[in-house]
DNA sequence: TATGAAATGCCATAACC
DNA sequence: GGTTATGGCATTTCATA
């Protein structure tokens, strides 16, 4: 297949997945949808008493929604003592002011790090917020050095080491640890 | 039940929970969670394939993990744009310093935003790190008002808009919108 | 086009070795 | 940990509105 014609096939399947994605979901996908969210693995019997549907409605209703992107993914979660670093930080970063150029390869350079759980590009005095994950202090320190202290386009960042987490809401996807 | 008895009861089972938990995981353990923390309605036999074991193993050793809380929970991820704000705010808060009494009030008080998607109690200038999402700078503002400008032990704090995520391997567990 | 009901086939469960 | 028999659940098909 030649490139311009595989650019327009992926073009035409994101923009059916957007329309497919935008058919309005009714109150029943949304009860759904809020039960699949606490646990995926109820049963659809169970599932249609709660909704007032009968089972192979919910088995569809589900189904399609799986394929139309609206739920993106089935997944088990485990005990953040054994995924996540111990230790926390919260990253400022500011950059030299020069364009694009440098925040892209910021962003890119901060998504190939594991110890990155998730960062934004920010508007304000800063540009960067990081929020990293790491095992030790040792880590944490190995980080800064390679990433931020060593890098030309940086101009400073402030640490903010965290105490504890008071509400966390969030779950992360990153790779078990060894 | 009397109620000492009940307490020595509830230690009891966290305690044995603990010790369950602490029980390492092996090679085999390890392999099914990074599986199904990607994928939980993987069928055991196409697990069993991969690990290297027997259906039945893989089904034992999973319901184990499970009842040990090493597996916390199976859920079904939901498209962001159905469950997040549109917009995603950082907030730096410093706090007025008299002991932990405020911080508690605080953390708690934002524990009680569905604004709030994460938080933390940090370390150095600021006091707390708040990740808010939000659909409109209108809620925004109020929200900014009712827990931050109008509160009397709120010093100061500081907004960082964000202009776009560029690492992101969190996922959100609020309830999904209206 | 989406629903509900029944037949089929797959998968988890629980008893064994 | 592996093997086998059972029960439950999802899938498919069909009839219906």
């Amino acid at each position: 297949m030649p490139p311009k014609l595989g650019i327009l096939v992926t073009e035409f399947v994101i923009m059916v997945r957007k329309a497919m994605k935008s058919a309005n979901l009714d109150s029943f996908d949304r009860k759904l949808l809020e039960c699949v969210r606490r646990n995926n693995l109820e049963p659809a019997r169970s599932l249609a008493e709660k909704v007032g549907l009968s089972e192979s409605s919910v088995l569809r209703r589900l189904r399609r929604m799986r394929l139309e992107g609206i739920i993106i993914g089935d997944i088990a979660l485990v005990d953040p003592a054994l995924t996540g670093g111990a230790i926390t930080m919260h990253v400022l970063v500011q950059l030299y002011n020069d364009g694009h150029i440098r925040t892209d390869a910021f962003a890119r350079n901060m998504a190939r790090r594991e110890e990155v759980v998730a960062a934004w590009n920010v508007a304000g005095d800063e540009d960067f917020v990081l929020i990293v994950q790491v095992p030790s202090m040792e880590a944490y320190d190995a980080f800064t050095r390679e990433e931020l202290s060593e890098q030309s386009h940086v101009r400073d960042f402030k640490t903010l080491i965290s105490i504890r987490p008071v509400v966390d809401t969030l779950i992360s996807r990153r790779p078990l640890r060894a």
